[in-house]
DNA sequence: CTGACTACATTGTATCACAAAGTAGCCCCC
DNA sequence: GGGGGCTACTTTGTGATACAATGTAGTCAG
């Protein structure tokens, strides 16, 4: 289990990731996330952080109706969007490496 | 620069690596994360952050006089800060492995 | 017509990084 | 000897965000 509070702003880019794959809509975009071993998002953790994306101009939203169950609301990704995702791209890589070298120095000290 | 957001969980797992290598006073953390790459972390963030691990029992502290300027408080890792570090460096990597298999996927539709 | 599954929305809560402000010791330099 | 600068810790308040809980509503199987 990946505990929430690491999850923190990664989860904006991710779902940024999964848009920019294909248009999807939050119940989908849960269960891709699950399937890539994020661990089963809430909704309450997924429909706020839409409406924030659609809110800052990232995603843009569009209704379909689904064969079996309610209306589907589809977002596609945005230039804004695209910017957004290559930003936490960059963001996120620069952190990791941050995160590997300070962890290298942190094992090499066990074994002198 | 890396977001705040990013940081979020991140930071506390780090300033464990960080005692680990060696016992270290708060405004050392701060330096020692900077040199690191992670940014200036405000001293508003680290001395909330260490005291909330002297509270759950991670690290120890023990105040030492310093040569030029006021007492410092240095932190030792307990037992419990061990096996604290060791769960956030599972969970950093799980969660890093499900990005990198996202954004693999996500790049991959570019150039079909 | 009851239950199960899909699908979206809203409200409230806990956590955490950070800014800002305060306190205090030591040093250098004019 | 007093002002400026650096070290060092503490406290208070704010904003962002993951999540639990709850509610609404559509489809379909039995």
């Amino acid at each position: 289990m990946i505990p929430s509070q690491l999850l923190k702003g990664t989860l904006e880019g991710c779902v940024l990731a999964v848009i920019r794959q294909a248009p999807a809509y939050g119940y989908e975009i849960a269960q891709k996330l699950a399937a890539y071993g994020f661990g089963q998002i809430a909704e309450g953790t997924i429909y706020p952080l839409l409406l924030r994306l659609e809110r800052s101009g990232a995603v843009r939203p569009e209704l379909r109706p689904s064969a079996l169950g309610p209306s589907r609301k589809y977002y596609a990704l945005t230039e804004g969007g695209e910017r957004a995702l290559e930003e936490f791209i960059a963001s996120y890589s620069e952190l990791g490496r941050a995160v590997d070298r300070l962890l290298a120095d942190t094992k090499k000290e066990e074994q002198p």
